[in-house]
DNA sequence: TTCCGCCTTTACGCTCCCCTTACGCCGATC
DNA sequence: GATCGGCGTAAGGGGAGCGTAAAGGCGGAA
């Protein structure tokens, strides 16, 4: 059992989804995240990065399909559709837009449970188990959300840990600031490059030896930063 | 458009779930392979190792749960499961044995496609980091947008780096003035072919070993240039 | 309510990267 | 031998992009 248990996001306009769904969720072992829109869904994706996300097609402010399109843009964990709608050709272009899988209602709760196991664990495999990144002194720690340097923790706020979660776990790959700005602000905010040399600059100051002359995350000028690790 | 086609093979016993999926994958592009029986099927996963299983769970001759079972002792790739059975706890069962997807029959032939290139395509993104391109004692990694020469990671500048990309990766090929500018430049500086000469200028001297003979990126009088790999 | 921490935004100095120009070399052509 | 086009090298000016500091706003906690 992980430390810190699974987030699964549910995207619903319906109240009574959520209190069935998020106490059986519960029960499950996964810690349930709530949204009532599109647009609260986008945001709380981009926000939290949950491990898996439940999307309801039949959301009253925007359409579903065009959620998942967005969604898609910058989040790559399980997304998986619930639908009244059970026709064939709504299936086939939901999957294709990057769906993991296609629920119809009214559904097992015990079905959509397997299906997320199956979503999740695809997920984990391709990953890999997350062992701590080591990077000299510093010691990021995923599974528990901390960062240790020299063995004390270091404070950092969430903002930073997003941007430094995402730099360690890409491995030596240089992030384009689109790449961590959508990830990390989501869409809207890919052009504010900005943000980025402010929370680097954070960041270096709490983990570099010498803030001025970064070893652990490194300036790529024009494209975006990297990490490197041990 | 692979060379090879992505293999699929049906496990059924039905002779009209053969005659019926195998011309729709066919189709689709993919190369239909068959099995009548769940003994035959365990033998032709092992034999063909295919890119993806589809399994009938209502076999003569073995219980299809045991049949997903043993495959998945040796088989790593997907597999979708069909069943005539829509009891919520046989689908939680498989589901749970290691199927990727379960499709109650009677299915419609193009959301079992669809289901398959989602089952696929995670199995594809899972797969498959690109080789570095090496010419001697430098080595490009195009992944990690890295060059290195004798191990040492050399400092390039974005423009470098985007010529030098597009030459390797022509691997041999001669890449005109035009083709470099309008990739790099755009169209707009397609006849400013002096930028090129002092961006693969500076790309001789910080990777050639001796930058007044070049070995890696050779010149092509009149036309252009041409990057050597091993 | 007040306080505090975090995020956002603006301002400014600085580095270094890109573009440009100048010049010398070489081979082909006249 | 003179001329010319294509190429390579060197160097400088301008500017885009980066890092840093700091102030204002917002929400949550005390």
């Amino acid at each position: 059992m992980s430390a810190v248990r699974q987030r699964i996001l549910i995207i619903d306009d319906e109240p009574q989804i959520h209190r069935f769904l998020g106490p059986a969720l519960d029960a499950a072992g996964y810690e349930p995240l709530r949204a009532d829109s599109g647009q609260e869904g986008l945001r709380g994706i981009a926000l939290w990065s949950p491990d898996a996300v439940v999307l309801d097609l039949g959301l009253p402010d925007m359409d579903g399909k065009a959620v998942l399109e967005k969604a898609r843009a910058f989040y790559e964990g399980p997304i998986v559709i619930l639908s009244a709608r059970d026709r064939e050709a709504e299936k086939i272009q939901a999957l294709d837009l990057g769906a993991n899988d296609y629920v119809e209602k009214p559904f097992g709760v015990g079905e959509l449970l397997a299906r997320l196991r199956v979503a999740l664990r695809q997920r984990g495999q391709a990953q890999g188990p997350l062992a701590p990144i080591r990077a000299g002194a510093v010691e990021i720690d995923l599974e528990k959300h901390l960062v240790t340097r020299d063995g004390a923790v270091v404070k950092v706020s969430p903002r930073e840990y997003e941007v430094l979660a995402r730099l360690a776990q890409a491995r030596g790959k240089v992030l384009t600031h689109k790449d961590l700005l959508t990830a990390v602000w989501g869409p809207a905010h890919a052009q504010d490059t900005q943000y980025l040399r402010v929370f680097v600059g954070q960041l270096r100051q709490k983990l570099e030896a010498d803030p001025s002359t970064p070893t652990m995350i490194l300036t790529e000028p024009g494209i975006g930063y990297r990490f490197i690790a041990d």
